[in-house]
RNA sequence: GCCUCAGUAGCUCAGUUGGAUAGAGCAACCGCCUUCUAAGCGGUCGGUCGCAGGUUCGAAUCCUGCCUGGGGUACCA
């Protein structure tokens, strides 16, 4: 609210002063677009201000240098009645009065939800992540898109965004197949066993060697019949061997067999990555099925022929290549392989055609932003997908922004101060075991306190020692200590001197504050300049919290603009830094009723705020810790 | 080789659409609990912003080259 208050004052400074400016306000266009690169920020150097304007981008149209320009607007400014303008070189600084502090501090007090606004309102996202294979447990790699993704979901939706956030059940072609068969040896293994038989030394290894594998073989078996299943499987693997049968046509044989475990094997861990993702709050709204939405419907034949129809393939080597490299791609790529399969890109290319396709009541695209999430090992893959979808005639070319990809960095997993090459195909902590070690929220948090392109340290150790040191505790812990006020304010704990203490306030009288609070009930708050007997730097972080309060709405904003949610991460931090300094220097509750009053309705401001920002990560606000 | 992300305090990272004297947290050291939660606060220490050029009033930020590390560079998914 302060910045666009500071805004509308300087661009009626501008106006009036343009005669002195060489008609600068003359040139609508160009005044607006150099207006969009001036930036109103808090000054590093406190001293110069509560907030700075640099103007320097003005001076080409003024044809005036910074300095003289500053001069001109301080003079114009000056009439001005709660902001006091200065200027050093090419800024103008602003120093605002407590009139001014007090409104903004009602206004996030009056504000039912903090920082909501409407500034991605047009936007209609379609936004797909995590997305993992159903062949195993979620790993810490799938945490991070899960906590980036879910964050970004609440933020943008939160600055009025339609957001529909999905995920891609690859639930067809060759993984698949191999979790099954790996199923399948295990089980064999497990027969061979339990009837005492030892497992040959040549037996042949599963492709998935993980031990959850194991697990899900045993439970496998437990299933009526499936023993049968398999021990006739077996007997068919063992002709193989003896001769009797040829290799290809024990995998026609095989092949529905494994087809059933694998449907099996793909529910059981789609449910359990469903499980735990909800368990860390992270929820979405369509469960795209790779199989029955793609493949059953014939919807990947009809694309690829639909690209070759229109010219964008050929054939080579026995293969049908998409010509990617007419669209900025270094070289063409495969989409059906010359054994008549299709490459992991052609189904890909075919549900992104259906998302681009899909339309609102109105016969209207759905959407129009569809957004992936995509760990860096996939960025190759960005410009052969645009290349397909700007073949398809989604995109109308290479940089059109209604395909986004949001590249995260990998993580890292440290065991040990070792560092741990993740991947699913060893063994290795679960997201779900990191979870278990060391919580939902200090995951969470720790996944989006840093932007998605910085690789990621996971340091399990570390985690698990130092919880306590971990920022997310910070930020919780300033929200619990505003709780605490406000229940001591309403009732105050007992002590021996003072059995029965009287309230600093009553429960309906805090309500009201908290439901309708009016101008007069907070500039009590400015007394502790007047009072003196608390430290001096009081009103300073007084001013600091306030500014950092009202700033909320625009940090949100430059978070969902730039898919940033580490800037609301920071954004708590900060808060709860400045609610910590101000806490220690000056006391909540006394026995001026007016000022206790007044600070309660600041404590109000910053727990809903804080409540808000952590909220929007996905992290709990816990009333006492 | 090419593409891409990164390199900022001992460690983990902000800041990067060019702006004032470079920012946090952790670690280390010194202080602060008879009073609202010390999971806190205040202070000290800590920097050739990878290196070298260039662009300009001004560069951690933009350009070029180089160095180091991660990822990619499949008829794998």
């Amino acid at each position: 609210m302060i910045r666009y208050k500071i805004s509308e004052t300087l661009n009626k400074a501008l106006e009036n002063a343009s005669p002195a400016l060489n008609d600068i306000a003359l040139d609508r266009v160009a005044l607006a677009d150099v207006l969009g690169r001036i930036k109103i920020e808090r000054p590093k150097q406190k001293d110069h201000g509560d907030y700075a304007v640099n103007i320097s981008p003005l001076s080409s149209l003024a044809k005036l240098g910074p300095p003289q320009i500053a001069q001109i607007l301080e003079k114009e400014l000056a009439h001005c009645v709660d902001l006091e303008a200065s200027t050093i070189a090419g800024f103008v600084n602003f120093r605002i009065n407590t009139l001014l502090m007090a409104q903004a501090l009602l206004n996030t007090l009056t504000t039912k939800v903090p920082g909501k606004n409407d500034s991605l309102k047009s936007d209609t996202i379609l936004l797909e992540y995590v997305s993992a294979n159903p062949t195993g447990p979620l790993h810490i790699g799938h945490g991070r898109w899960a906590a980036l993704g879910d964050s970004l979901v609440r933020i943008w939706r939160h600055c009025g965004a339609t957001v529909t956030p999905e995920f891609y059940i690859n639930n067809a072609g060759v993984q698949t197949f191999k979790i099954g068969y790996s199923i399948y040896l295990r089980a064999v293994e497990q027969i061979l066993t339990a009837n005492g038989m030892g497992i040959p030394d040549d037996m042949e290894a599963p492709p998935y060697p993980g031990d959850y594998v194991k697990e899900l073989a045993s439970q496998y078996l437990s299933q009526p019949k499936s023993k049968e299943d398999i021990l006739a499987l077996c007997e068919k693997h063992l002709q193989v061997f003896e001769g009797v049968l040829t290799s290809d046509d024990f995998q026609v044989f095989i092949q529905p067999h494994i087809e059933k475990i694998s449907a099996f094997a793909v529910e059981t861990f789609s449910a359990q990555q469903k499980a735990l993702l909800e368990t860390m709050g992270v929820h979405f709204e369509a469960w795209f099925r790779e199989k029955e939405m793609l493949h059953d419907r014939g919807l990947v034949d009809e694309i690829v022929s639909r690209l070759k129809h229109d010219g964008f393939c050929y054939e080579q080597d026995g293969a049908l290549w998409l010509q990617s490299s007419d669209f900025e791609d270094e070289k063409d790529r495969v989409l059906k392989k010359s054994d008549g399969s299709y490459t992991y890109l052609a189904p890909d290319v075919a549900y992104h055609h259906q998302k681009f396709s899909r339309a609102d009541a109105d016969e209207q695209p759905q959407y129009n932003r569809i957004i992936n999430i995509w760990g860096a090992d996939h960025h190759g893959y960005i410009i052969r997908m645009k290349a397909a979808l700007t073949a398809l005639g989604h995109l109308k070319d290479m940089d059109d922004p209604r395909f986004e990809v949001i590249l995260g960095q990998l993580v890292n997993l440290i065991v040990d101060g070792e560092k741990e090459r993740m991947g699913k195909r060893r063994k290795m902590l679960t997201l779900a075991d990191v979870i278990d070690e060391v919580g939902v929220d200090a995951t969470r948090f720790w996944m989006v306190s840093k932007s998605a392109d910085t690789a990621l340290d996971f340091d399990v150790d570390l985690a698990q020692a130092e919880t306590h040191e971990n920022p997310v505790y910070y930020a919780q812990y300033a929200h619990a200590r505003c709780a605490s006020i406000l229940r001591n304010a309403v009732e105050p704990t007992p002590t021996e001197e003072n059995p029965k203490p009287t309230p600093f306030i009553s429960f309906e009288a805090l309500d009201e504050l908290s439901d309708s609070p009016s101008i007069e009930d907070l500039t009590p708050l400015f007394n502790v300049l007047e009072e003196g007997s608390e430290d001096s730097n009081a009103f300073e972080h007084l001013k600091s919290l306030i500014l950092r309060l009202d700033a909320f709405e625009d940090s949100l904003k430059e978070a969902a603009k730039t898919s940033s949610p580490h800037i609301v991460a920071r954004y708590a931090l900060d808060l709860a830094a400045d609610f910590h300094s101000f806490y220690n220097v000056c006391r909540i509750l006394t026995d001026n009723s007016v000022i206790t009053r007044a600070r309660l309705a600041l404590i109000l401001s910053i727990k809903k705020t804080l409540a808000q920002a952590l909220e929007l990560l996905g992290v709990s606000a816990p009333d006492s810790m």
